[in-house]
RNA sequence: GGCCGGGUAGUUCAGUUGGUUAGAACGCCAGCCUGUCACGCUGGAGGUCGUGGGUUCGAGCCCCAUUCCGGUCGCCA
């Protein structure tokens, strides 16, 4: 069968949107499904709009109707005709009381059988869907999500115009900074033995932006961090990158709950109330066990050191004997029917995070305690009124160092929050963490490095803890977190030279390391810098949550999978030697590698 | 890199203690059907059981290795 063409005709309407019965319309598309009944066929044609049933009839238009029967599904069609009423409606579908009565149908393009339905695949694997993927993004649900998309990324952009921000394009191949992720690298020819990488933000060029005096700032900006990948992690992603000059961190704040506001409010509209809550890390900590906190439901951690600190039971005292605490979550609200099986998978996992184990008290019918042979009169009861545990509720105590008990009671709290059913899907809590801390504790190198980079303004306050006390120095940085994931972080950075020497001391960093790292950025600095700061917010990330989808894949057109390739191309890929040598390259592959750069 | 789960028809899966010709549903192909909308009815085609090796008279099933996918921990300033 030839192939027709389009000739002359053009679309006059999409799809979802043909509604004006007794008006011609010429429609084009992919064929979702046919039904043929024998005299009369159904053809379903879908766009990126949506669905509209065109209509055959051979008493009508026998030349039509023999084409119509030869059509098979996913075929790429444009068909001409009458919308009229349907005879029997379908409730289901917007376009549902109506159809084309189709007078002129076109066969642009046949398709073999595809791999998969196109709209029936939710249970087919991924592995195939994503070898497949531009089949994949034919799917209503993955269009309606880059849609989405697209609506975020433009109302995106306005936002920031408006408020005087300018779009300003930064280097995709820039210097190589070991510090934190890894860097994707990217040889150079003409430079021997000399890579180039790819951002893993466009941290120093926006703050080199203020120095020449852009004062505000703005970018879709694509990241790259060559890390291993998670749900919410790959390791090319987009940032919403922004600067701000004469500003201070709460400016830069109410910026992004302006951004966030109108976000919710013109792609969903949601009304969102600000200001948005806040907390500081040390209280996200405490309280939640993480610094992203999911606030959308209970279960808090709370200190529970001074009820047992006469209790003999040889863990709780190691516990505060080693200067660390013990530390509970009560699990309300039906928990007590966790069974046995389910207690030693939470402690299992407690174990892998690194705790020794977890104590519990399950209040199902009466309280059943794992420690109660330790117990003296009175304790169980002290215990249960300390975090308010009755019939019906899981308590779960951990005891260790303060950076194990946290860390384990966050994530069982998480745990045991998603398997009970109490998050509310529905809604969207945002939350500030504030007053980071400004170094990390290397166990590996016994040494204290900065958490952030090292331009980060450290709280004024905190100053004269820089060379003793290292741990009590907060940052003048800040997250912003949605429903437990880390959105966006944001600091102000150091403007003074002298202090910026300090900070390199205090990390430890000699002048030749400074010079060779970022001894364009030091040198900036000493030709005057207003104050600035800014953030990089997650655009995939934010996506993923207002479309409801809870992975990555799901908001990226050609998402890379765990071991970050790309099942559909294959990359990456070997190169041949030619190329390798123009960039005097010579491999040293370990056994295990399968391939060798073919020719 | 560690741990866990998975790979059987185009797709999703079932497959008994190791035993005849590896099944089902959907999809696909053919025929019938003038109001379907997850259309219906009848018939048909379609399988290196991820790959390699081993045990056995005999392996989809047992053993070893390996590969791919997913989850998770490490990692992600």
């Amino acid at each position: 069968m030839k192939l027709d063409t389009m000739g002359n005709l053009r679309r006059t309407v999409y799809c979802g949107e043909v509604s004006e019965i007794g008006s011609e319309a010429v429609v084009c598309g992919f064929v979702e499904r046919v039904r043929n009944k024998g005299g009369v066929i159904f053809i379903v044609l879908r766009d990126r709009t949506g669905v509209v049933q065109l209509l055959f009839n051979d008493k009508t238009d026998p030349a039509v109707f023999e084409k119509a029967e030869q059509v098979r599904g996913e075929y790429v069609l444009m068909a001409k005709g009458r919308v009229v009423e349907r005879e029997s409606k379908n409730d289901k579908l917007p376009t549902g009381h109506l159809e084309i009565f189709v007078d002129d149908l076109r066969v642009l393009s046949r398709a073999e059988t595809t791999p998969f339905e196109v709209t029936n695949s939710d249970n087919v694997r991924d592995e195939l869907k994503l070898k497949y993927r531009y089949l994949d993004l034919r799917n209503p649900r993955l269009q309606r999500n880059l849609i989405m998309r697209h609506k975020i990324a433009q109302v995106t952009r306005e936002y920031f115009y408006e408020n005087g921000f300018l779009e300003i394009e930064t280097p995709m191949m820039m210097k190589s900074t070991p510090e934190g992720a890894r860097d994707y690298l990217v040889p150079s020819r003409v430079h021997e033995g000399k890579f180039y990488a790819l951002p893993q933000s466009p941290q120093f060029y926006k703050q080199l932006l203020m120095i020449s005096g852009y004062d505000r700032y703005v970018q879709l900006a694509r990241c790259f961090r060559d890390e291993d990948l998670r749900a919410d992690r790959q390791p090319e992603f987009t940032q919403v990158d922004f600067e701000m000059s004469f500003v201070d961190a709460e400016d830069i704040q109410t910026c992004v709950e302006g951004y966030m506001a109108r976000l919710f409010k013109e792609v969903l509209g949601e009304e969102i109330t600000l200001p948005l809550p806040r907390l500081t890390f040390r209280d996200a900590m405490d309280r939640f066990g993480s610094d992203k906190p999911d606030t959308r439901f209970g279960f808090e951690i709370q200190d529970i050191s001074g009820t047992v600190k006469d209790i003999d039971f040889v863990v709780f005292k190691d516990a505060l004997a080693g200067g660390g605490s013990v530390r509970a979550i009560n699990v309300n609200g039906g928990a007590a029917t966790y069974t046995r099986k389910e207690i030693d998978k939470l402690i299992e996992h407690a174990k892998g995070i690194g705790a020794k184990g977890l104590a519990y008290i399950r209040w199902a019918d009466e309280p059943n305690c794992s420690f109660k042979k330790f117990l003296g009169e009175g304790d169980l009861e002290r215990i249960c009124e300390a975090v308010g545990a009755k019939q019906g509720d899981l308590v779960l105590i951990c005891a260790d160092k303060n950076k194990v008990v946290l860390p384990t009671l966050g994530a069982i709290r998480l745990i045991c929050g998603k398997r009970l059913g109490v998050i509310d899907e529905s809604k969207h809590n945002f939350l500030w963490i504030t007053e980071m801390p400004f170094f990390e504790y290397d166990e590996d190198n016994d040494t204290w490095v900065a958490a952030h980079h090292p331009f980060t303004m450290p709280m004024e306050e905190c100053l004269e803890y820089l060379d003793t006390d290292p741990a009590n120095v907060r940052a003048k940085a800040w997250d912003l977190v949605l429903n437990g994931t880390e959105l966006s972080s944001g600091s102000m950075r150091i403007t003074d030279y002298e202090l910026q020497q300090k900070m390199f001391e205090a990390l430890g960093m000699t002048d030749e390391e400074i010079e060779a790292k970022f001894g364009f950025l030091v040198d900036a600095y000493r030709y005057a810098a207003p104050p600035h700061g800014g953030m990089g917010i997650g655009l995939d990330r934010i996506t993923m949550i207002m479309c409801g989808a809870d992975s990555l894949r799901d908001v990226v057109a050609f998402p890379k999978v765990q071991n970050a390739s790309e099942l559909m191309s294959e990359c990456p890929s070997y190169v041949d030697t030619k190329q390798l040598d123009e960039l005097h390259i010579a491999l040293k592959l370990s056994e295990k590698a399968p391939g060798d750069t073919e020719e």
